[in-house]
DNA sequence: TTAAATACATACAGACTTGTCTGTTTATAT
DNA sequence: ATATAAACAGACAAGTCTGTATGTATTTAA
């Protein structure tokens, strides 16, 4: 097995930073010396701090819906597949200690310039918007109309749910979320 | 008209950047100047940046429930205080740009030994929910479980249109989530 | 084998942070 | 008028931060 390429060590050790520690906790130091590269080689690849950031975001949005998908790709019918979604949640969050989302988190508290990762955050939200959208136009009850109000619904309950369960570092908002989505589908 | 006091200058001075430029964005040199206080003077007043965060949340807690009960207070049914709330947050978001909730704002990206500001962010979202509670238990439809677990289903609805405008930077979110309301409630 | 690219180590610049400290000035109250 | 409290002004400590620069060592390729 081959060792990892500088810039991966980079990409890696930044999102376990990022994500856990909060970006502007995780000083360019920190991420170098635990990722065990020179200051300079970093500086090699990504030209700022918040280049690293841009990068992160990028790959967590791939691997986040990559395992949303794997995770609901057994159910059956559209309302499965939703309410499955909130199943998704409660298991993740619970796995990361209630972090809440790492986009969410990046978004709030970030110095006014950077708008590179600000971008990145709304593109994130966007297409998980455009596939939800998708999804609920599967089901024939709706109209296309219908399908696209009610997944804005469901994206609030989603966001909704992390943001609370991060708070009150507990699942209550999750399987409250899940049952407002069963009522919404019934 | 007399001349504020120091602490309230403080306080006010404080609010108004950790609001709207952020917590960690915000330093004290900064808030002593726009206050137009020396720094011995605000070191007399709070022993530290947190114990400012702290009244800051607490003055905050106050204003905003105040608001919203102002706002709703001519609502006569049960049902249309707690859909009021989202006009409230319509018209609260708006006004203020879709800078979001303060209160979730200032507990992401904490360092992680500021516990006191934390406590203040979990005392105001629970007294929310236990406002709320009560409101719902006054609606003679549900029983007191009924009523408590609806009260949590409309407390994600709004703490996730809160978020979700504040990155999309729209109201879409709001009237997504008094939709759904909506529906919870007929 | 030699040349080029990549990575390492680390010193440094310059600007920021919170909080302490000293000393002066102003306002209040007896 | 005098004593006390409060606020002002600003230097300073000790640390943080991002980003640059310099020079050495290692790896890769021709």
């Amino acid at each position: 097995m081959k060792k990892q390429g500088v810039k991966d060590r980079i990409i890696d050790t930044a999102s376990e930073l990022f994500y856990y520690a909060g970006y502007n906790q995780t000083g360019i130091n920190q991420i170098i010396a635990e990722a065990g590269v020179a200051k300079a080689s970093m500086y090699q690849h990504f030209r700022s701090k918040e280049d690293i950031a841009v990068a992160y975001l990028q790959k967590r949005h791939t691997n986040w819906i990559g395992n949303l998908f794997a995770f609901i790709e057994n159910e059956k019918t559209v309302s499965d597949k939703v309410i499955g979604c909130f199943d998704f949640l409660n298991k993740w969050l619970t796995d990361v200690e209630y972090r809440g989302c790492g986009f969410q988190n990046i978004f709030i508290d970030l110095p006014k310039d950077q708008q590179k990762i600000k971008d990145q955050v709304v593109l994130h939200k966007n297409e998980l918007r455009t596939w939800i959208h998708n999804v609920l136009q599967g089901d024939t009850r709706f109209s296309e109309k219908e399908a696209n109000q009610l997944g804005d619904e469901i994206l609030v309950l989603m966001d909704g749910a992390i943001i609370l369960s991060q708070i009150q570092h507990s699942s209550w908002p999750i399987l409250s979320a899940k049952n407002t989505c069963k009522k919404l589908l019934s």
